[in-house]
RNA sequence: GGCUAGUUACCCAAGCGGCCAAAGGGAUCUGACUGUAAAUCAGACUGCAUCGCAUUCGGGGGUUCGAAUCCCUCACUAGCCA
Protein backbone atom coordinates (compact mmCIF):
# COMPACT_ATOMS: atom_id res chain seq x y z
CA UNK A 1 0.00 0.00 0.00
CA UNK A 2 1.34 3.49 -0.91
CA UNK A 3 1.74 5.78 2.45
CA UNK A 4 1.86 9.55 1.76
CA UNK A 5 3.09 12.10 3.74
CA UNK A 6 0.48 14.16 5.78
CA UNK A 7 1.75 17.33 3.56
CA UNK A 8 0.39 15.41 0.49
CA UNK A 9 -3.18 15.93 1.98
CA UNK A 10 -2.76 18.50 4.39
CA UNK A 11 -4.71 21.01 1.93
CA UNK A 12 -7.26 18.67 1.89
CA UNK A 13 -10.47 18.97 4.08
CA UNK A 14 -14.22 19.97 4.09
CA UNK A 15 -16.08 23.00 4.66
CA UNK A 16 -16.56 23.77 7.90
CA UNK A 17 -19.06 26.05 7.48
CA UNK A 18 -21.90 23.66 6.62
CA UNK A 19 -24.34 22.01 8.81
CA UNK A 20 -23.73 18.76 8.15
CA UNK A 21 -21.59 16.84 5.12
CA UNK A 22 -24.81 15.97 2.99
CA UNK A 23 -25.38 19.44 2.72
CA UNK A 24 -21.51 20.62 1.49
CA UNK A 25 -22.05 17.61 -1.01
CA UNK A 26 -24.99 18.77 -2.13
CA UNK A 27 -23.72 22.55 -2.52
CA UNK A 28 -20.73 21.13 -4.23
CA UNK A 29 -22.98 19.24 -6.99
CA UNK A 30 -21.76 16.01 -5.89
CA UNK A 31 -24.99 14.06 -5.48
CA UNK A 32 -27.46 13.58 -8.71
CA UNK A 33 -30.06 10.82 -6.97
CA UNK A 34 -29.63 9.01 -3.96
CA UNK A 35 -31.05 6.14 -1.71
CA UNK A 36 -32.85 8.15 1.06
CA UNK A 37 -32.23 11.58 1.68
CA UNK A 38 -32.82 11.62 5.11
CA UNK A 39 -31.38 9.22 6.53
CA UNK A 40 -28.22 9.65 4.49
CA UNK A 41 -27.83 12.83 6.00
CA UNK A 42 -27.75 11.11 9.32
CA UNK A 43 -25.60 8.31 8.64
CA UNK A 44 -22.99 10.58 7.11
CA UNK A 45 -23.06 13.10 9.96
CA UNK A 46 -22.79 10.04 12.23
CA UNK A 47 -20.48 7.54 13.61
CA UNK A 48 -17.89 6.27 11.12
CA UNK A 49 -19.06 3.78 7.74
CA UNK A 50 -17.39 2.30 5.33
CA UNK A 51 -18.48 2.72 1.64
CA UNK A 52 -17.28 1.64 -1.13
CA UNK A 53 -16.75 2.96 -4.91
CA UNK A 54 -15.77 0.58 -8.06
CA UNK A 55 -13.63 1.29 -10.58
CA UNK A 56 -13.50 -1.24 -13.96
CA UNK A 57 -10.46 -2.17 -15.93
CA UNK A 58 -11.50 -0.93 -19.10
CA UNK A 59 -8.76 1.26 -19.78
CA UNK A 60 -4.90 1.38 -18.51
CA UNK A 61 -5.74 4.40 -16.63
CA UNK A 62 -8.82 6.27 -15.25
CA UNK A 63 -9.81 9.66 -16.43
CA UNK A 64 -11.70 12.57 -15.08
CA UNK A 65 -14.68 11.08 -15.29
CA UNK A 66 -13.54 8.68 -12.91
CA UNK A 67 -12.20 11.79 -11.09
CA UNK A 68 -15.29 12.98 -9.54
CA UNK A 69 -15.95 9.63 -7.75
CA UNK A 70 -12.72 10.02 -6.80
CA UNK A 71 -13.09 13.30 -5.01
CA UNK A 72 -16.60 11.98 -3.46
CA UNK A 73 -14.47 9.08 -1.79
CA UNK A 74 -12.00 11.43 -0.18
CA UNK A 75 -14.72 13.70 1.08
CA UNK A 76 -16.71 11.24 3.09
CA UNK A 77 -13.10 9.75 4.47
CA UNK A 78 -12.41 13.23 5.48
CA UNK A 79 -15.38 13.32 7.53
CA UNK A 80 -14.35 10.08 9.28
CA UNK A 81 -15.73 7.44 6.73
CA UNK A 82 -14.29 4.47 6.19
CA UNK A 83 -13.78 3.71 1.94
CA UNK A 84 -12.92 0.55 0.32
CA UNK A 85 -11.52 1.52 -3.12
CA UNK A 86 -12.93 -1.70 -5.52
CA UNK A 87 -11.33 -2.29 -8.77
CA UNK A 88 -13.19 -4.83 -10.75
CA UNK A 89 -11.21 -7.36 -12.02
CA UNK A 90 -14.31 -9.88 -12.39
CA UNK A 91 -16.89 -7.11 -13.27
CA UNK A 92 -13.92 -5.80 -15.98
CA UNK A 93 -13.94 -9.03 -18.10
CA UNK A 94 -17.93 -8.74 -18.42
CA UNK A 95 -18.24 -4.78 -19.32
CA UNK A 96 -21.22 -2.94 -18.35
CA UNK A 97 -23.51 -1.96 -20.94
CA UNK A 98 -23.13 1.23 -22.66
CA UNK A 99 -25.77 2.96 -24.52
CA UNK A 100 -24.53 3.19 -27.94
CA UNK A 101 -22.82 -0.58 -28.65
CA UNK A 102 -21.67 -3.74 -26.68
CA UNK A 103 -18.23 -4.10 -25.77
CA UNK A 104 -14.97 -5.71 -27.19
CA UNK A 105 -13.70 -8.04 -24.36
CA UNK A 106 -10.06 -8.23 -23.15
CA UNK A 107 -8.27 -10.64 -22.48
CA UNK A 108 -7.84 -11.64 -18.84
CA UNK A 109 -4.07 -10.86 -18.84
CA UNK A 110 -5.06 -7.33 -19.76
CA UNK A 111 -7.34 -6.46 -17.27
CA UNK A 112 -5.19 -8.02 -14.56
CA UNK A 113 -2.76 -5.63 -15.48
CA UNK A 114 -4.65 -2.55 -15.91
CA UNK A 115 -6.25 -4.07 -12.22
CA UNK A 116 -2.72 -3.25 -11.19
CA UNK A 117 -2.58 0.30 -12.95
CA UNK A 118 -5.90 1.48 -11.81
CA UNK A 119 -5.21 0.57 -7.94
CA UNK A 120 -2.14 2.39 -7.83
CA UNK A 121 -4.24 5.30 -8.92
CA UNK A 122 -7.45 5.00 -6.51
CA UNK A 123 -4.63 4.67 -3.77
CA UNK A 124 -3.24 8.09 -4.82
CA UNK A 125 -5.93 10.22 -3.72
CA UNK A 126 -6.85 8.13 -0.34
CA UNK A 127 -5.45 8.36 3.18
CA UNK A 128 -4.31 4.82 4.27
CA UNK A 129 -3.30 5.95 7.94
CA UNK A 130 -5.37 6.44 11.00
CA UNK A 131 -8.59 5.02 12.06
CA UNK A 132 -10.46 5.24 8.89
CA UNK A 133 -7.59 3.98 6.49
CA UNK A 134 -9.08 2.84 3.00
CA UNK A 135 -8.63 -0.24 1.61
CA UNK A 136 -8.86 -1.88 -1.85
CA UNK A 137 -10.66 -4.64 -2.73
CA UNK A 138 -11.19 -6.63 -6.53
CA UNK A 139 -14.31 -8.46 -6.72
CA UNK A 140 -12.34 -11.19 -8.43
CA UNK A 141 -11.67 -12.49 -5.31
CA UNK A 142 -14.82 -13.39 -4.68
CA UNK A 143 -16.66 -13.90 -7.94
CA UNK A 144 -13.83 -15.87 -9.44
CA UNK A 145 -14.40 -18.97 -6.85
CA UNK A 146 -18.32 -18.99 -8.12
CA UNK A 147 -19.89 -22.25 -10.22
CA UNK A 148 -22.50 -21.46 -12.83
CA UNK A 149 -24.86 -23.44 -10.58
CA UNK A 150 -24.01 -21.30 -6.85
CA UNK A 151 -24.50 -18.16 -9.02
CA UNK A 152 -28.11 -18.93 -10.83
CA UNK A 153 -28.75 -20.49 -7.72
CA UNK A 154 -28.08 -18.99 -4.61
CA UNK A 155 -27.64 -15.12 -6.50
CA UNK A 156 -29.80 -14.89 -9.56
CA UNK A 157 -32.69 -16.20 -7.59
CA UNK A 158 -32.90 -13.00 -6.04
CA UNK A 159 -33.17 -11.01 -9.31
CA UNK A 160 -36.59 -10.52 -11.42
CA UNK A 161 -35.66 -10.06 -14.97
CA UNK A 162 -38.53 -7.88 -15.56
CA UNK A 163 -36.63 -5.66 -13.02
CA UNK A 164 -33.70 -6.34 -14.71
CA UNK A 165 -34.75 -5.06 -18.14
CA UNK A 166 -36.61 -1.76 -16.95
CA UNK A 167 -33.34 -0.77 -15.91
CA UNK A 168 -31.80 2.65 -18.30
CA UNK A 169 -28.17 0.86 -19.41
CA UNK A 170 -30.69 -2.66 -20.72
CA UNK A 171 -33.20 -0.79 -21.81
CA UNK A 172 -31.68 1.66 -24.03
CA UNK A 173 -29.59 -1.23 -25.14
CA UNK A 174 -33.34 -3.56 -25.97
CA UNK A 175 -34.79 -0.35 -27.71
CA UNK A 176 -31.88 -0.09 -29.53
CA UNK A 177 -31.03 -1.48 -33.49
CA UNK A 178 -27.46 -2.69 -31.66
CA UNK A 179 -29.35 -5.45 -28.90
CA UNK A 180 -27.51 -6.59 -25.84
CA UNK A 181 -25.90 -9.91 -25.03
CA UNK A 182 -26.69 -11.78 -22.34
CA UNK A 183 -23.46 -11.41 -21.02
CA UNK A 184 -23.50 -7.06 -20.68
CA UNK A 185 -27.22 -8.31 -19.40
CA UNK A 186 -25.76 -10.22 -16.70
CA UNK A 187 -23.43 -7.30 -15.53
CA UNK A 188 -26.18 -5.74 -12.90
CA UNK A 189 -25.31 -9.28 -10.71
CA UNK A 190 -22.10 -9.16 -10.28
CA UNK A 191 -22.02 -5.74 -9.05
CA UNK A 192 -25.32 -6.11 -6.50
CA UNK A 193 -23.07 -9.80 -5.84
CA UNK A 194 -19.78 -6.94 -4.58
CA UNK A 195 -21.80 -4.40 -2.43
CA UNK A 196 -23.52 -7.56 -0.98
CA UNK A 197 -19.98 -9.01 -0.47
CA UNK A 198 -18.99 -5.82 0.95
CA UNK A 199 -21.58 -5.24 2.98
CA UNK A 200 -21.10 -9.05 4.70
CA UNK A 201 -16.80 -8.76 4.84
CA UNK A 202 -16.69 -5.21 5.53
CA UNK A 203 -20.40 -3.96 7.15
CA UNK A 204 -20.02 -1.73 4.15
CA UNK A 205 -23.77 0.42 3.84
CA UNK A 206 -22.88 3.13 1.40
CA UNK A 207 -21.87 2.68 -2.50
CA UNK A 208 -21.04 5.92 -4.54
CA UNK A 209 -21.08 6.17 -8.14
CA UNK A 210 -21.65 8.07 -11.34
CA UNK A 211 -25.76 8.63 -11.92
CA UNK A 212 -24.97 6.27 -15.43
CA UNK A 213 -24.39 3.72 -12.82
CA UNK A 214 -27.55 4.08 -11.04
CA UNK A 215 -29.15 1.08 -11.69
CA UNK A 216 -26.29 -1.05 -10.99
CA UNK A 217 -25.97 0.93 -7.72
CA UNK A 218 -30.01 -0.10 -6.74
CA UNK A 219 -28.85 -3.90 -7.62
CA UNK A 220 -26.80 -4.18 -4.89
CA UNK A 221 -29.40 -1.90 -2.77
CA UNK A 222 -31.73 -4.50 -3.65
CA UNK A 223 -29.92 -7.57 -3.70
CA UNK A 224 -29.14 -6.78 0.14
CA UNK A 225 -32.52 -5.96 1.13
CA UNK A 226 -34.10 -9.03 -0.56
CA UNK A 227 -30.91 -11.99 0.29
CA UNK A 228 -30.31 -10.29 3.93
CA UNK A 229 -33.08 -8.28 4.93
CA UNK A 230 -30.78 -4.83 5.39
CA UNK A 231 -30.94 -1.51 4.23
CA UNK A 232 -28.35 -0.19 2.93
CA UNK A 233 -27.20 2.91 1.17
CA UNK A 234 -26.61 4.87 -2.75
CA UNK A 235 -25.21 7.78 -3.68
CA UNK A 236 -25.21 8.59 -7.53
CA UNK A 237 -22.79 11.38 -8.47
CA UNK A 238 -24.26 13.73 -11.48
CA UNK A 239 -23.02 13.08 -14.84
CA UNK A 240 -20.56 15.87 -15.63
CA UNK A 241 -21.47 18.21 -18.57
CA UNK A 242 -20.65 21.55 -20.55
CA UNK A 243 -22.70 24.53 -20.62
CA UNK A 244 -22.55 24.26 -24.35
CA UNK A 245 -23.56 20.27 -24.41
CA UNK A 246 -20.00 19.19 -25.40
CA UNK A 247 -18.64 16.54 -23.54
CA UNK A 248 -16.51 17.14 -20.46
CA UNK A 249 -13.15 15.60 -19.94
CA UNK A 250 -12.34 15.60 -23.28
CA UNK A 251 -9.53 17.18 -25.08
CA UNK A 252 -8.93 17.03 -28.93
CA UNK A 253 -11.83 14.17 -28.95
CA UNK A 254 -9.11 12.45 -26.39
CA UNK A 255 -9.87 11.52 -22.85
CA UNK A 256 -8.08 13.51 -20.24
CA UNK A 257 -6.03 10.64 -18.42
CA UNK A 258 -4.82 10.39 -14.43
CA UNK A 259 -1.76 8.54 -15.83
CA UNK A 260 0.54 11.13 -16.39
CA UNK A 261 2.31 8.60 -19.34
CA UNK A 262 -1.11 9.01 -21.20
CA UNK A 263 -2.03 12.90 -20.91
CA UNK A 264 1.46 15.20 -19.24
CA UNK A 265 0.71 17.36 -16.55
CA UNK A 266 1.06 20.25 -19.03
CA UNK A 267 -1.75 19.24 -20.75
CA UNK A 268 -3.81 18.58 -17.57
CA UNK A 269 -3.29 22.06 -16.30
CA UNK A 270 -3.52 23.01 -19.98
CA UNK A 271 -7.14 21.73 -20.21
CA UNK A 272 -8.32 23.00 -16.70
CA UNK A 273 -7.33 26.35 -17.70
CA UNK A 274 -9.30 26.34 -20.94
CA UNK A 275 -12.69 25.92 -18.81
CA UNK A 276 -15.43 27.94 -20.05
CA UNK A 277 -16.61 30.82 -17.95
CA UNK A 278 -20.21 29.37 -17.67
CA UNK A 279 -18.54 25.96 -16.28
CA UNK A 280 -15.69 27.07 -14.16
CA UNK A 281 -17.14 27.63 -10.45
CA UNK A 282 -19.16 24.24 -10.90
CA UNK A 283 -15.90 22.80 -11.27
CA UNK A 284 -14.75 24.15 -8.59
CA UNK A 285 -16.94 22.89 -6.31
CA UNK A 286 -17.13 19.32 -7.73
CA UNK A 287 -12.52 19.41 -8.43
CA UNK A 288 -11.39 21.19 -5.62
CA UNK A 289 -11.08 21.19 -1.98
CA UNK A 290 -11.77 25.30 -1.94
CA UNK A 291 -13.95 26.58 0.74
CA UNK A 292 -17.59 28.07 -0.05
CA UNK A 293 -16.39 31.27 0.42
CA UNK A 294 -12.67 31.27 -1.92
CA UNK A 295 -15.18 29.25 -4.53
CA UNK A 296 -17.98 32.69 -4.01
CA UNK A 297 -14.79 34.90 -4.32
CA UNK A 298 -13.91 33.33 -7.64
CA UNK A 299 -17.14 33.30 -9.27
CA UNK A 300 -17.08 37.28 -8.53
CA UNK A 301 -13.83 37.49 -10.28
CA UNK A 302 -15.55 35.81 -13.05
CA UNK A 303 -18.12 38.22 -13.69
CA UNK A 304 -16.34 41.57 -12.70
CA UNK A 305 -12.61 41.36 -14.11
CA UNK A 306 -13.08 37.82 -16.80
CA UNK A 307 -9.83 38.90 -18.90
CA UNK A 308 -8.10 38.15 -15.73
CA UNK A 309 -8.86 34.56 -15.72
CA UNK A 310 -8.27 33.55 -11.94
CA UNK A 311 -11.10 31.53 -11.76
CA UNK A 312 -9.42 29.10 -14.16
CA UNK A 313 -5.77 29.29 -12.82
CA UNK A 314 -6.64 28.77 -9.81
CA UNK A 315 -8.60 25.87 -10.48
CA UNK A 316 -5.74 24.58 -13.52
CA UNK A 317 -3.61 24.88 -10.32
CA UNK A 318 -5.65 22.88 -7.80
CA UNK A 319 -6.32 20.42 -9.73
CA UNK A 320 -3.34 19.63 -11.39
CA UNK A 321 -1.97 19.46 -8.07
CA UNK A 322 -4.06 16.69 -6.86
CA UNK A 323 -3.55 14.84 -9.53
CA UNK A 324 -0.04 15.07 -10.39
CA UNK A 325 1.59 16.95 -7.25
CA UNK A 326 2.87 20.85 -6.97
CA UNK A 327 5.97 20.26 -8.37
CA UNK A 328 4.57 19.03 -11.44
CA UNK A 329 2.03 21.33 -11.66
CA UNK A 330 4.68 24.36 -11.19
CA UNK A 331 6.90 22.90 -13.92
CA UNK A 332 3.60 22.89 -16.24
CA UNK A 333 2.85 26.55 -15.38
CA UNK A 334 5.87 27.80 -16.25
CA UNK A 335 6.05 26.14 -19.30
CA UNK A 336 2.79 27.63 -20.62
CA UNK A 337 4.13 30.86 -19.39
CA UNK A 338 7.05 30.41 -21.70
CA UNK A 339 5.47 29.35 -24.42
CA UNK A 340 2.69 31.78 -24.33
CA UNK A 341 4.62 34.71 -23.06
CA UNK A 342 4.81 37.72 -24.91
CA UNK A 343 8.41 37.40 -25.16
CA UNK A 344 10.72 36.45 -28.08
CA UNK A 345 10.53 32.49 -27.51
CA UNK A 346 14.32 32.96 -28.96
CA UNK A 347 14.75 35.44 -25.84
CA UNK A 348 14.10 32.66 -23.41
CA UNK A 349 17.23 31.09 -21.63
CA UNK A 350 18.25 27.69 -22.53
CA UNK A 351 17.03 26.09 -19.27
CA UNK A 352 13.80 26.86 -19.24
CA UNK A 353 13.00 26.57 -22.91
CA UNK A 354 14.65 23.04 -22.34
CA UNK A 355 11.96 22.18 -19.54
CA UNK A 356 9.38 23.85 -21.70
CA UNK A 357 9.60 21.31 -24.04
CA UNK A 358 9.98 18.73 -22.12
CA UNK A 359 6.09 19.32 -21.51
CA UNK A 360 4.95 18.65 -24.61
CA UNK A 361 4.51 16.35 -26.99
CA UNK A 362 7.98 16.45 -28.66
CA UNK A 363 9.48 15.39 -32.59
CA UNK A 364 12.82 14.92 -33.42
CA UNK A 365 13.84 16.46 -36.67
CA UNK A 366 17.14 17.52 -38.53
CA UNK A 367 17.48 21.02 -39.49
CA UNK A 368 16.61 19.53 -43.02
CA UNK A 369 13.02 17.97 -42.18
CA UNK A 370 10.15 19.76 -44.10
CA UNK A 371 7.50 21.22 -41.50
CA UNK A 372 5.21 19.39 -42.67
CA UNK A 373 6.37 16.36 -41.43
CA UNK A 374 7.71 17.45 -38.69
CA UNK A 375 4.38 18.23 -37.62
CA UNK A 376 2.80 14.89 -38.25
CA UNK A 377 5.93 12.80 -36.30
CA UNK A 378 4.69 15.35 -33.22
CA UNK A 379 1.73 14.20 -33.73
CA UNK A 380 -0.19 17.86 -34.71
CA UNK A 381 -1.85 16.96 -37.68
CA UNK A 382 -3.34 13.85 -38.93
CA UNK A 383 -1.07 13.20 -42.26
CA UNK A 384 1.03 15.38 -44.73
CA UNK A 385 -2.05 16.35 -46.52
CA UNK A 386 -3.75 18.37 -43.31
CA UNK A 387 -0.40 19.21 -42.54
CA UNK A 388 -0.13 21.52 -45.63
CA UNK A 389 -3.96 22.59 -45.29
CA UNK A 390 -2.97 23.47 -41.88
CA UNK A 391 0.11 25.61 -43.25
CA UNK A 392 -2.64 27.03 -45.64
CA UNK A 393 -4.37 28.07 -43.84
CA UNK A 394 -2.53 30.13 -41.84
CA UNK A 395 -2.18 27.78 -38.78
CA UNK A 396 1.23 26.98 -38.43
CA UNK A 397 3.65 28.78 -36.50
CA UNK A 398 7.14 27.74 -36.14
CA UNK A 399 9.50 29.98 -32.73
CA UNK A 400 5.94 31.53 -32.81
CA UNK A 401 6.34 33.24 -36.30
CA UNK A 402 4.09 31.96 -38.88
CA UNK A 403 4.51 29.86 -41.58
CA UNK A 404 3.59 30.75 -44.95
CA UNK A 405 5.27 28.02 -47.20
CA UNK A 406 4.18 24.55 -47.48
CA UNK A 407 7.49 23.79 -47.59
CA UNK A 408 9.55 25.49 -45.25
CA UNK A 409 12.42 23.68 -43.88
CA UNK A 410 12.89 23.42 -39.66
CA UNK A 411 16.34 24.18 -39.84
CA UNK A 412 15.32 27.90 -40.80
CA UNK A 413 14.64 28.96 -37.31
CA UNK A 414 16.14 26.97 -34.74
CA UNK A 415 16.48 28.31 -30.95
CA UNK A 416 19.86 27.66 -29.18
CA UNK A 417 21.23 24.97 -31.86
CA UNK A 418 19.16 22.18 -30.94
CA UNK A 419 15.34 23.65 -30.46
CA UNK A 420 12.13 24.50 -31.94
CA UNK A 421 8.63 24.62 -30.93
CA UNK A 422 5.50 24.38 -33.56
CA UNK A 423 2.18 25.75 -32.88
CA UNK A 424 -1.21 24.75 -34.70
CA UNK A 425 -3.83 26.76 -34.13
CA UNK A 426 -3.73 29.56 -30.80
CA UNK A 427 -2.90 26.99 -28.45
CA UNK A 428 -1.84 23.43 -29.56
CA UNK A 429 2.39 23.09 -29.23
CA UNK A 430 4.77 20.55 -30.08
CA UNK A 431 8.34 20.67 -29.28
CA UNK A 432 11.01 19.56 -31.76
CA UNK A 433 14.67 18.46 -30.64
CA UNK A 434 17.07 19.31 -33.84
CA UNK A 435 19.21 15.68 -33.55
C1' G B 1 -36.07 -22.86 -36.90
C1' G B 2 -39.26 -19.45 -40.35
C1' C B 3 -40.36 -14.55 -42.23
C1' U B 4 -39.28 -9.32 -42.66
C1' A B 5 -36.14 -5.14 -42.17
C1' G B 6 -31.30 -3.54 -41.51
C1' U B 7 -25.36 -3.08 -41.40
C1' U B 8 -22.66 3.78 -45.34
C1' A B 9 -16.88 7.90 -43.26
C1' C B 10 -15.90 9.96 -35.56
C1' C B 11 -21.69 9.89 -34.52
C1' C B 12 -26.63 10.40 -36.77
C1' A B 13 -28.23 9.96 -41.73
C1' A B 14 -29.12 10.31 -47.48
C1' G B 15 -27.91 7.44 -51.69
C1' C B 16 -30.69 2.26 -54.57
C1' G B 17 -26.08 0.53 -61.77
C1' G B 18 -22.36 5.48 -64.36
C1' C B 19 -22.85 12.82 -62.96
C1' C B 20 -20.36 9.02 -55.66
C1' A B 21 -14.78 9.94 -52.13
C1' A B 22 -20.18 9.38 -51.57
C1' A B 23 -26.05 14.87 -49.89
C1' G B 24 -27.38 16.84 -45.01
C1' G B 25 -26.76 17.50 -39.65
C1' G B 26 -23.71 17.00 -35.32
C1' A B 27 -18.84 16.54 -33.37
C1' U B 28 -13.83 17.91 -34.41
C1' C B 29 -9.83 21.09 -36.49
C1' U B 30 -8.22 25.91 -38.64
C1' G B 31 -8.87 31.40 -39.70
C1' A B 32 -11.12 36.25 -38.12
C1' C B 33 -12.85 38.61 -33.41
C1' U B 34 -11.22 37.80 -28.10
C1' G B 35 -9.19 36.82 -22.36
C1' U B 36 -4.92 30.26 -24.23
C1' A B 37 -13.19 31.82 -22.72
C1' A B 38 -18.14 31.83 -25.00
C1' A B 39 -21.10 33.37 -29.08
C1' U B 40 -20.77 34.64 -34.30
C1' C B 41 -18.95 34.43 -39.35
C1' A B 42 -15.62 31.82 -42.91
C1' G B 43 -12.87 27.43 -44.37
C1' A B 44 -11.33 22.22 -43.76
C1' C B 45 -12.64 17.34 -42.56
C1' U B 46 -9.99 9.07 -46.54
C1' G B 47 -4.82 9.14 -48.16
C1' C B 48 -1.11 10.58 -51.67
C1' A B 49 -0.73 14.13 -55.18
C1' U B 50 0.68 20.12 -60.01
C1' C B 51 -8.35 19.49 -61.90
C1' G B 52 -4.63 13.09 -61.50
C1' C B 53 -4.08 8.59 -58.68
C1' A B 54 -5.01 4.98 -54.70
C1' U B 55 -8.13 2.84 -50.83
C1' U B 56 -13.43 3.14 -48.81
C1' C B 57 -19.91 2.18 -48.16
C1' G B 58 -20.41 -5.24 -42.47
C1' G B 59 -16.86 -9.88 -44.57
C1' G B 60 -16.13 -13.02 -48.90
C1' G B 61 -17.55 -14.31 -53.87
C1' G B 62 -20.23 -13.19 -58.49
C1' U B 63 -22.97 -10.35 -62.69
C1' U B 64 -21.55 -5.96 -65.62
C1' C B 65 -17.57 -1.94 -69.99
C1' G B 66 -18.86 0.03 -65.02
C1' A B 67 -21.60 -1.53 -58.26
C1' A B 68 -22.38 1.76 -52.03
C1' U B 69 -26.35 0.62 -55.52
C1' C B 70 -28.02 -6.13 -58.77
C1' C B 71 -27.14 -11.64 -57.38
C1' C B 72 -25.04 -15.53 -53.94
C1' U B 73 -23.02 -16.48 -49.34
C1' C B 74 -21.20 -15.64 -44.30
C1' A B 75 -21.42 -12.67 -39.85
C1' C B 76 -24.00 -9.41 -36.73
C1' U B 77 -28.67 -6.59 -35.22
C1' A B 78 -33.95 -5.66 -34.63
C1' G B 79 -39.14 -7.01 -35.10
C1' C B 80 -42.88 -10.68 -35.95
C1' C B 81 -44.08 -15.92 -36.11
C1' A B 82 -42.95 -20.91 -34.30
Amino acid sequence: MPVHSSEHFSRQSNDSSFPTLWDELQWRGLIHVSTNEDELRDLLAGEPITYYCGFDPTAPSLHLGNFVQLMLMRRLQLAGHRPLGLVGGSTGLIGDPRPTAERTLNTPEVVAEWVGYLQAQVAKFLSFEGDNAARLVNNLDWTSPLSAIEFLRDIGKYFRVGTMIKKDAVSTRLNSDEGISYTEFSYQILQGLDFRQLFVDHNCVLQTGGSDQWGNLTSGVDLVKRSLGSTVHAIGTPLITNSDGRKFGKSEGNAIWLDEKLTSPYAVYQFWLNTDDADVVDRLKVFTFLTRAQIDELGEAVATEPFRRLAQRTLAFEVTTLIHGEAATLAAIAAAEALFGQGDLAALDEVTLASAIDALPTAIATAGSPVTQVLLDAGLVASLGEARRAIGQGGVYLNNVKVDDDAALIGQSVLHGKFAVLRRGKKTLAGVRIG
